[in-house]
DNA sequence: GAATCTTGTCATAAC
DNA sequence: GAGTTATGACAAGAT
């Protein structure tokens, strides 16, 4: 008998280990070198908080240069996540391995319960015939004293590794304590727990890796053992199995949500401490416990920016990681420079760059008038902004259109880049929304909060100009260059309008402007055709972005209609199978049904002599092959064609 | 340096 | 008739 469960249990555990080589092996690397995120990146399971593409990692790290979107290597990056996607969308097939694992951890856990472990089976599964790796992996999944040792060493992080009901090492009461803790925990605290079970996980690890640190059971479990070496056979045991499996289901959800990290449950497939493999046994996990995931991990990618929690940082989604450690905080840097432009669009300016002012003043009005209009209205234009062209959303469209592709918006982004070249300080006005609206339904693209804003009065001149000058940007040069050559020939002939405003405004204010301010003909020359290049430069880019729009619509018409006559042919050539079938069908069953005729004299029907004809009353009649229906019908079109020749 | 793309501008028709 | 919009065409600069 001991000889019996001598073997069972090396098997057993010689098959966990087995199994864990298939398919734990990737987590416990995990664990191991938690830090090496490429590595994280190709264990997590398809999370949505793992397929965030670090893009900024890439275009800001690789070689120091920046990486161009159609760069190879970007492609590449894709391709391969892309791949390792739908590997995973292939199924899990490590749920045996799961299933294993939880039996021995459970015929551990039992053993906990009654009397522990004897010490020849912590024997043999501490020191077995797996690697380092391999122990530290088979420990983290299944062993019991491993389990135990880290209930026991965290105790005030509650069940971590092993949930209450798949380990059972703690007492109920502890379990329900913690539960109500935990289910009152906020999400940071959620993260954290996440992040000091992944310490206590690599504790047990590199204690069990010591063997002076173990604490082997003294528990025994004969009883236990000769529970199960009762069993007659694997229906038994599966008895057992969803015996035990139906109690966990309590604990399933609080287990998880509370005790698992998302690198625990969604990476880690042989399920730590036997998780996972509830998981697995539980299939329809329910969308509340999804949601904890989801929240677990936005918590710890949230709480985790303190750099204390870089044990935390190991279990943690690779995006996440990169946002906070790898790339100097480079996701937030989005948002944050949206904010920051925001920022800078909403200060405006409030002064005049005198500098500039003073050296457009030196410039001949003639010579500016000699350049080649450009209103300077767009962002990205030929202007050398700092933006390229190839940044903006639709490689031919300008920047001038809205974010939600509504075409220009009567000088949107021309708002936002004058905005924040600190031109003019209207946007603390301007709604994106209302302009985005009179794109396409309404044609007017005068924006009127540009004119509800005071012209700036010229100190020195006694004449109103808006501001003009970046505040962040003291180089006359970059002014020069940004300034559009409208703009420069309006400074220079002491127009005290921008080329927003001259844009813009209404034409009854145009007019006014025209008539009150005692323009020279050249200056209202000059405003006349700064208004309508301004205009029909918008208009362009709409027109352009009407055409790229309907090229594209008819581009995905083509293929839409592509795909459906594929399909119609598709179906064609089935109804032509099924038809073909059928006429076969009907054949058969017509001979079958000719050669059981009898006639007259009570002999039977020839099949090959006679067949059967459905005519259009709906009656059946028998006629000879010698007429079969083909030549019927042809003989009824020839009758109808010669009845339309005679009328 | 040619090819291509982007963008501004002009001319013109239409509203 | 003036103003605006739409669009083709052209040119200049960027890629």
């Amino acid at each position: 008998m001991q000889i019996a469960k001598k073997y069972l249990s090396e098997g057993l555990i010689q098959l966990t280990i087995l199994l864990s080589l298939i398919g734990v092996r990737v987590d416990i690397d995990s664990y191991l070198s938690g830090y090496y995120t490429p590595l994280i990146e190709i264990n997590l399971g398809p999370s949505s908080a793992y397929t965030q593409t670090p893009f900024h990692n890439l275009r800001d790290n690789l070689d120091g240069y920046s990486v161009h979107p159609k760069c190879p290597e970007l492609e590449y990056f894709f391709a391969s996540r892309r791949l390792l996607d739908e590997v995973r969308t292939l199924g899990s097939p490590r749920f045996p391995t799961q299933l294993n694992a939880w039996l021995v951890h459970q015929v551990s856990a039992t053993d906990k319960a009654d009397c522990g472990p004897s010490t020849s089976n912590n024997t043999d599964t501490s020191s077995g015939v797996q690697n380092p790796g391999d122990e530290a992996r088979d420990e983290r999944e299944h062993l019991p004293e491993r389990g135990q040792e880290v209930c026991q060493t965290s105790p005030d992080l509650g069940p971590r590794p092993c949930s209450p009901g798949a380990c059972g090492f703690l007492k109920k009461e502890e379990d329900v304590k913690v539960k109500e803790e935990e289910d009152t925990a906020p999400l940071t605290q959620l993260a954290h727990s996440s992040t000091l079970e992944q310490e206590s996980l690599l504790e047990g690890i590199t204690a069990l890796s010591d063997p002076a640190r173990q604490h082997p059971p003294t528990i025994d479990i004969e009883q236990h053992w000769s529970n199960l070496l009762s069993l007659t056979d694997l229906d038994d045991l599966d008895s057992l199995v969803t015996e035990r499996l139906s109690d966990l289901d309590s604990d399933i959800s609080s287990a998880i949500s509370q005790d698992v990290s998302l690198h625990d449950a969604m990476v880690t497939s042989a399920g730590v401490f036997g998780v996972a493999s509830e998981r697995a046994e539980s299939r329809p996990v329910t969308q509340q416990q999804r949601t904890l995931f989801r929240l677990e991990s936005t918590g710890s990618t949230q709480s985790d920016a303190s750099p204390g929690m870089a044990m935390g940082l190991a279990a943690l989604p690779f995006a996440s990681v990169c946002n906070l450690t790898g790339n100097g905080n480079s996701a937030l840097s989005g948002c944050l420079d949206e904010a920051v432009f925001d920022q800078i669009n909403q200060l405006g300016l409030e002064g005049l760059d005198t500098q500039l002012m003073g050296s457009l003043e030196g410039i001949d009005p003639q010579v500016l008038e000699d350049l080649d209009s450009d209103s300077g209205l767009s962002l990205e234009s030929s202007s050398g902004g700092p933006v390229s062209p190839g940044s903006s959303e639709m490689s031919s469209s300008s920047s001038s259109y809205c974010e939600d592709e509504c075409g220009a918006t009567g000088y949107s982004s021309e708002v936002d880049s004058v905005a924040s070249k600190g031109i003019i300080d209207y946007d603390t006005t301007w709604s994106p929304v209302d302009l985005s609206e009179s794109v396409w339904h309404d044609h007017s693209y005068s924006s009127p909060a540009f004119f509800n804003q005071p012209p700036v009065t010229f100190p020195h001149k006694g004449i109103k100009e808006e501001p003009l000058s970046d505040v962040e940007d003291d180089e006359p040069r970059f002014h020069d260059r940004e300034m559009s050559r409208d703009e420069m020939r309006a400074r220079s002939m002491c127009i005290p309008f921008s080329v927003l405003q001259i844009v813009n405004m209404p034409v009854e204010e145009f007019l006014e402007v025209l008539d009150s301010h005692g323009f020279t003909t050249d200056q209202v020359t000059l405003l006349r055709d700064i208004r309508r290049r301004g205009k029909n430069k918008l208009a362009a880019q709409n027109c352009r972005k009407r055409k790229l729009d309907a090229i594209t619509g008819l581009q995905e018409e083509v293929e839409m209609l592509h795909a459906q006559r594929n399909k119609l042919l598709r179906e064609k050539q089935l109804t032509a199978k099924t038809m073909g079938a059928v006429g076969q069908q009907i054949k058969q069953l017509t001979r079958d049904l000719v050669a059981r005729l009898r006639d007259d004299s009570g002999r039977p029907l020839n099949p090959e002599r006679f067949t059967l004809q459905c005519g259009a009353n709906g009656r059946v009649v028998v006629q000879p092959v010698r007429r079969p229906a083909v030549s019927t019908t042809t003989g009824n079109k020839t009758d109808k064609r010669k009845k339309e020749k005679k009328q």
